[in-house]
DNA sequence: CGGGACTCCTGAGGGC
DNA sequence: TGCCCTCAGGAGTCCC
């Protein structure tokens, strides 16, 4: 699923729900994610309190006790489902048309929490993986390491991005799309950004101007926030009952959009596909220079 | 360091 | 209905 909005909004959701809840147990339905499940680690967890739930990039950082870090990734369709004391289910983030009922085959950590709620972490492909560390060493771990800065902070910005691409000869969507020029963004954005830029996505970077530059960073920050206003993106057209369901993907103007007219009024051409580092790229031949 | 190919996994959707 | 193919919002590793 996700790039920065749709976890910052599986954030905002957990933290609103499940931050200063205790643990009382985990189950492990199937720990063969990306780096296998520390069965060892998820026992430590008994009885021990959420105290704090954050976001870096696209990952998830929960603060268990004081001394304990569980750093989530979602891959590509890992995602969270809440269920309060109703046993009423909200979902947090959204991927795939599946089965309300079938789709619990998919569960594969069950963290059952005080009053009889629960965390359920749910993923189809288990390209997602759940770690843990000490709070002291976590700083350091390996995957925050090489990240770039947030794309809606300060410093990202003209003279950082600038500087950044200096001296690099890579197409301009492949390497905002590396999670050490900017961390969080992924194909889905990287298209928007580069359509509403007005700049095609195997310029090379070195061809950039500074006029570019600017509007790369404010586009940037408009999509990005756009898109956390509504909730993400859901694509494949979830649809569930419970839960609040992400509506951007409506105004995707290029993603997905192979053989439609280009939304600009002014324009008459088709949008394009093709592939960038093996990834889905779309693009308007005429409005993107 | 850069860049491409390949890998993990499971499903949806299209063509025949 | 089934089979086969391609594709999917990520990112790590290997190799040249």
């Amino acid at each position: 699923m996700p790039e920065l909005p749709e976890v910052e909004v599986v954030k905002r959701s957990l933290e609103k729900k499940a931050q200063n809840l205790i643990i009382k147990k985990v189950k492990i339905n199937d720990g063969n994610l990306r780096y296998k499940v520390n069965k060892y680690q998820i026992l430590k967890l008994r009885g021990r309190r959420i105290k704090k739930i954050e976001r870096r990039s696209k990952y998830l950082i929960f603060t268990i006790h004081k001394d304990t870090v569980m750093l989530v990734h979602l891959g590509m369709t890992g995602k969270f489902f809440f269920i309060d004391k109703m046993n009423k289910r909200f979902k947090t983030s959204f991927y795939y048309k599946l089965d309300e009922n079938k789709d619990t085959k998919f569960n594969r950590v069950i963290f059952f929490l005080q009053n009889n709620q629960k965390i359920i972490y749910n993923d189809i492909r288990k390209f997602g993986f759940i770690k843990f560390y000490n709070s002291n060493d976590f700083e350091k771990n390996s995957h925050f390491r090489k990240l770039g800065p947030e794309p809606l902070s300060n410093k990202f910005n003209s003279k950082y991005l600038k500087n950044y691409f200096s001296n690099r000869k890579r197409t301009v969507k492949d390497i905002l799309m590396d999670q050490k020029c900017v961390a969080g963004l992924g194909n889905i954005y990287v298209n928007e950004i580069l359509y509403l830029s007005k700049i095609k996505p195997f310029k090379n970077v070195k061809k950039i101007s500074n006029n570019e530059i600017t509007k790369l960073i404010l586009n940037t920050k408009k999509v990005l926030e756009d898109s956390i206003k509504l909730g993400g993106s859901s694509i494949k057209n979830f649809s569930s009952g419970d839960g609040k369901k992400g509506t951007f993907q409506q105004f995707f103007k290029v993603y997905g959009r192979k053989g439609e007219k280009c939304t600009n009024i002014a324009c008459d051409s088709i949008i394009q596909r093709t592939t960038i580092s093996n990834r889905a790229t779309f693009f308007c031949e005429k409005c993107q220079k």
